[in-house]
RNA sequence: GCGCCAGUAGCUCAGCUGGAUAGAGCAACGGACUUCUAAUCCGUAGGCCGGGGGUUCGAGUCCUCCCUGGCGCGCCA
């Protein structure tokens, strides 16, 4: 709607403009926007106001002018000029209710945009490293970047989502020590504290475990020293990809899959590195400098210059990273999205320093930053250590809590911001959890159907659609109508910022307004009429309600 | 010391990339179930948008300088 209604303003414009002999062409962007106050109309344009510094003449008389101008067009019912400039306008009724039909007719597929054009775009998210478990803080990411793939796949881009396995350097060396220490622990020749560095879950206990029921007990030598790497060629491997696939299990319980899973590994032994070197040495951007070599990121923007191959011959990880970005260009995507956790936010300006040297558009690179997330239980902090490897898994959260409140909990603050995230809460089977407002809604609606149903209606047939929304004039109903038409900005909006914690906003607004009116007015009433318009706005606040939950990944529950 | 992000109601946070009188939830207080589900609703109260200056018709939003908190500043990943 508000962009019909942007195209009626931008007519009138272009008649004022040819009246007053002004050039068409630059004319500034028409910004349609939904004033705060109800009163003022359903939508208003600034225009005017636009105009008047580049006509140099008062923003009201041209506000006038143009007003003359839209009140031609018939599905503006009321047209003013207020406040400095502003121009209110407020559509037909009618309008609206067309509007629900329309929203009810397009079903599941009301609020599919076209705004990406069906662009290509790869989010990456979660990459956690495979030496450990899931902590609750990956899961906030890996919520984040799967709306956020829900969310464009449903703007019109063309989504997939893969996984960066580090599976490189020297934190696997130390992985697979760690894992032979615990293993050599149970055969009785360790004990005591690990090694400095040392990983130190529990998990790799149960892994030596496993290790040593299957393998028996002879795979290295008891008189091993802690800098041998002998039978690191089996530890290492096996931990990794025992890891790998428990992070595997947990991302599937909270819903999260993805179409790539790279491995960071194979771009070294690929030779992709050593290439995207060359590539940068050949642009003139690299030099030797205390035996060591060195991109010139600053001259990109970054506060100094970063090392790719240190002294001792052997690549950093920044190096595999640049052709790693190099490596998505080159797959063909329009746009390439990293979620990280906040704590890395100082490597942006080198990466964006290398695909620019690299001659990459760093306009369709862009990183979404995650900030940490702190655990609560009722209120007081639950402790978390990575270093004593006594964190909360995401697979405890997500057995305590369920995959929707967890989900939904991850996505109602905006990323970059601190999460505090209560266990008891989450599990609330109260009003004091927001999770269940929105699938309540859902809920009750789908029993208003059922008792529609029982009256005979026809809820999914013709009987709705036959009914035309004009016995809907009470403004709640109307509001609820202009909020389901707003879904599509609200998509819209949300995609362009990369910003999926909107959806829990809208959602929650949406509900309220819901509730607010169930608990005004029946939907199913003795008047068969007023029942059909009103059976009508319920079917699509069900439909949004689904749609908006589906794009979290919560599900959508008719009975609760 | 330099850089990034934040600072909005008692608490937790929104605020649609500059709009009109700044919002929600929780907490507090008072109400509403003979109804299509009370996991709900209605009402009351709550503010120097950290502070100063600037940009303009107009600033929570933009620029600048301070204050406070978190994070980052490795030939680690």
């Amino acid at each position: 709607m508000k962009k019909r209604v942007g195209e009626f303003v931008r007519r009138a414009v272009t008649a004022v403009a040819a009246e007053r002999g002004f050039a068409a062409a630059d004319l500034p962007e028409i910004v349609i926007e939904q004033p705060r106050e109800k009163s003022f109309g359903d939508f208003a344009s600034n225009i005017a106001m636009q105009l008047a510094g580049r006509w140099k003449t008062n923003p009201r008389a041209i506000g006038e002018a143009l007003r003359l101008e839209l009140e031609k067009e018939p599905d503006l019912a009321r047209v003013t000029v207020d406040g400095p400039g502003f121009i209110n306008m407020t559509l037909d009724v009618g309008c609206w209710h067309r509007r629900l039909v329309e929203i009810a007719e397009a079903g599941d597929d009301f609020a599919r945009l076209d705004y990406g054009r069906g662009r290509k775009v790869l989010v990456e998210f979660v990459s956690a490293n495979p030496t450990g478990p899931l902590h609750i803080g990956h899961g906030r990411g890996a919520a984040v970047g799967d709306v956020l793939a829900r969310l464009l796949t449903r703007a019109g881009y063309e989504v997939d989502r893969e996984y960066y396995v580090n599976d490189a350097g020297n934190q696997m060396r130390i992985l697979g020590r760690s894992l032979r220490w615990r293993y050599l622990e149970l055969l009785g020749h360790r004990s005591g504290p690990l090694p400095e560095g040392y990983y130190q879950g529990e998990y790799l206990v149960k892994l030596a475990q496993e290790v040593r029921s299957a393998h028996g007990d002879g795979l290295v030598p008891a008189d091993l020293t802690e800098d041998d790497d002998q039978g690191l060629d089996f530890f290492t491997p096996y931990a990794a990809e025992a890891i790998l696939n428990g992070i595997r299990n947990d991302l599937e319980l909270f819903g999260v899959g993805f179409e790539y899973w790279t491995s960071e590994k194979e771009f070294f032994t690929s030779g992709r590195v050593d290439a995207v070197l060359d590539e940068l040495r050949e642009k003139g951007v690299l030099y030797e400098q205390d035996g060591a070599l060195w991109f010139a990121s600053s001259r990109f923007g970054d506060e100094k210059d970063r090392v790719v191959v240190r002294a001792n011959g052997v690549k950093t990880y920044f190096a595999s990273d640049i052709a790693y970005h190099r490596d998505k260009f080159e797959r063909g995507y329009d746009l390439l999205i990293d979620v990280w956790g906040a704590d890395h936010h100082g490597y942006v300006p080198r990466l964006r320093a290398a695909i620019e040297a690299l001659g990459c558009d760093p306009e369709r690179f862009a990183v979404i930053l995650v900030q940490l997330v702190s655990l609560s239980r009722g209120g007081t902090p639950v402790a978390m250590s990575t270093r004593s490897g006594e964190f909360i898994t995401l697979e405890e959260v997500v057995r305590e809590v369920g995959r929707d409140a967890a989900r939904y909990f991850f996505l109602t603050r905006r990323s970059d911001s601190h999460l505090e995230f209560d266990l008891e809460l989450a599990k609330a089977q109260n009003n004091d959890n927001p999770v269940y407002y929105a699938q309540y809604a859902h809920a009750r609606i789908c029993s208003i159907l059922r008792k529609a149903r029982e009256e005979e209606f026809d809820v999914h047939g013709t009987e709705l659609r036959a009914g035309c929304g004009s016995c809907l004039t009470m403004p709640e109903e109307l509001e609820l109508i202009k909020k389901l038409d707003d879904f599509t900005a609200l998509l819209e909006s949300a995609a362009r910022n990369l910003e999926p914690h909107r959806l829990t906003y809208y959602l929650d607004d949406l509900a309220t307004r819901f509730h607010s009116y169930y608990n005004r007015h029946r939907v199913v009433t003795d008047d068969r009429e007023t029942s059909r318009d009103r059976l009508l706005l319920v079917t699509c606040i069900r439909q949004v309600i689904n749609i908006c939950l589906g794009l979290l990944g919560v599900s959508s529950p008719e009975r609760m």
